[in-house]
Order: structure tokens, then sequence, then C-alpha cells
DNA sequence: AGCCAATTTAGAATTGTTCTAAATCTTGAC
DNA sequence: GTCAAGATTTAGAACAATTCTAAATTGGCT
């Protein structure tokens, strides 16, 4: 896991927000903290709930707007598991997601290096990959 | 695209729904004439409106009850994308989809031949795997 | 200092989905 | 055939996730 001094954290999360047109503000730094802090998937709820906890006042569509500017940004990635909240991701690593249909915990896994092959003419932007199954530690107790 | 037969698709869908304990109704049988006639990834709610035309007193929850027994039963898929409405789609033949940003159209893609690798332990039950970027089509006008 | 635009806030509104309870339909046992 | 048990449908309420709105606040910039 790639870490980085505080400042240097600082720094990258500017230049990230300013070349998409966007301030870094205390709000999406609390917000881009809770995501860095502990991976596990959190959904915009969860993240409200933890940024709640070091900034009190932060509001419901503040996390949403920080979400939204760090997705744009390129410092988060929006995770789509089946109905239900989206979650959210600071690893922007090209990987997939892996979500266990027993304990619902979700692992970041990596991608086959080959490339998806694609009809002619269509640009891939970004790829949106989720597996569905049982993980190691479940498949076990069974 | 695989042809059936009015017949053989009732035959079909008596086996697979049967198979999960689950009743061939009218209603059931109509909403999945509405994925095979259209397959262009329609949300539950397009579904409710293109099946109320052949059947004005379907309800909402009866559709989305539908949908739940083909998804359950193994006669269609369950694909999101993003945020918002989930869509349904009837091509059961393992596949991803190409979201377009442009144009907003849904097309089914081949995956690699080769699967995921995944760490050790884990069992995957299925894929999903959306790709999101720009068609042929918009890509040529702009 | 003062202005303009970006951002945050609380809460209302909207959207997508699920739940509930009553009515209806099927199926299998007799 | 008839009846009971269970599955399914229905309308509408309830719920959850997200977006919108309008007003207040903040942060540069001249």
């Amino acid at each position: 896991m790639k870490t980085r001094s505080p400042q240097q954290d600082e720094q990258h999360l500017t230049e990230q927000l300013g070349a998409t047109g966007l301030r870094l503000t205390p709000q999406r730094q609390q917000v881009y903290d809770v995501l860095r802090h502990k991976r596990d998937h959190p959904t915009a709820e969860e993240v409200f709930i933890r940024a709640k906890k070091a900034m009190p006042e932060i509001s419901h569509a503040t996390v949403y707007n920080c979400l939204d500017a760090l997705v744009k940004s390129g410092l988060a990635r929006q995770v789509t598991l089946d109905r239900g909240a989206t979650r959210f991701c600071p690893n922007m690593i090209e990987h997939g997601h892996f979500h266990c249909d027993v304990c619902a915990t979700v692992f970041d896994v990596d991608l086959p290096e080959q490339a998806m092959k694609l009809p002619k003419g269509f640009k891939a932007d970004h790829f949106d990959i989720a597996i569905h199954g049982v993980c190691a530690d479940c498949a076990k107790k069974k």
C-alpha cells in the first residue's frame, strides 16, 4: 500500500482537485482521510458517519459532494455491487472487486493483464469488475 | 441470437422456474417476453411500462417480483451500471456490458476466454463486468 | 475591504425498491 | 369435483439512497 506524508497527501489532493477545477476544502480532505484510513469500501452513509466523528457539522449532502469531487478528480472510485448503496474506494490501481455472498466483505483483486477486447472503434474509459462468490474463509468454515 | 418457438419458450420457462420452486404465471411470461422482445437492457420501470401495454393491470410490485423470479431461476441477469436503476438482460451467455457515456446505449461484449485468477480458496459464482467509454458511433461523430 | 464564485448546510423532494395485507389463483389431497 | 394450503398478484404505503434547493458561509482576487 502506498503511503504518503500528510504534506504530500495534501499536495496530491490539491493538485488532483485543481486539475478538475475544484478546491481542496477541509471537508474534502476529511472525506478522503476516511477513505484512506479504513479501506473497507464504505457506502456514502458509512463515510458520513465516520467523517462526522472528526467533523460533527458535516452534512449529508457535503459527503456526496465530496465523494463526487474525489471521483471526478481521480482520487477515488465508485464501486457498484448489485442493488443497494454505492461504495467508495481510494485504490486507484486498476483492480476488480470480489464480493463474498456469505460474509459480505469486499476484496480487491488483480485484473488479468490482458485487456478486454472490444468491438472496433469502441474506446474504454474505465472498467468496473465485480465478482460474486464465496471468500476463502467462508468456504473453509462451511 | 438463439430463437425458440413460443411452445419451446414456454416449456423452457416452466422448467427453469420449476427447478427453483416457482411457477410460470402469465405475468412472468409477459415480463420475460418484454425482455426477449427488445434487448436494450431496460430498467424495472421500463419493463413495467412495456408490460403494461399488453397487460394493463400488471402492478409495479409484480414486475419486481417477476424480474426477481427470472433472475433466481437463471432466465435473466441483473446489470448494474453506476448509481441509478438496475437493468435486466435475458442474454445468459457469459458476457460483459459496455456503457457508452455519450449516447447511454448498453452493448453486450464478449469476455476474454481466460478466467480471472482469484486468491486461493475463493470461489466465483458469477461475474459482473461493466466497461464505461465511448461507442464506435459516438467516437466517429465527435 | 469588497466582490464573485465555489462550497457547505439543512431539509425537502425525488427516485428506485421493498414491504404489507388483502384478494385471487393453483395445485394436490381427498 | 371440492376444499384447504400455499403461491402469486395487487395497490399503496414505507423505506433507503440520492439529488435538489435556497440560503448562509467561505475563499481567493482585485
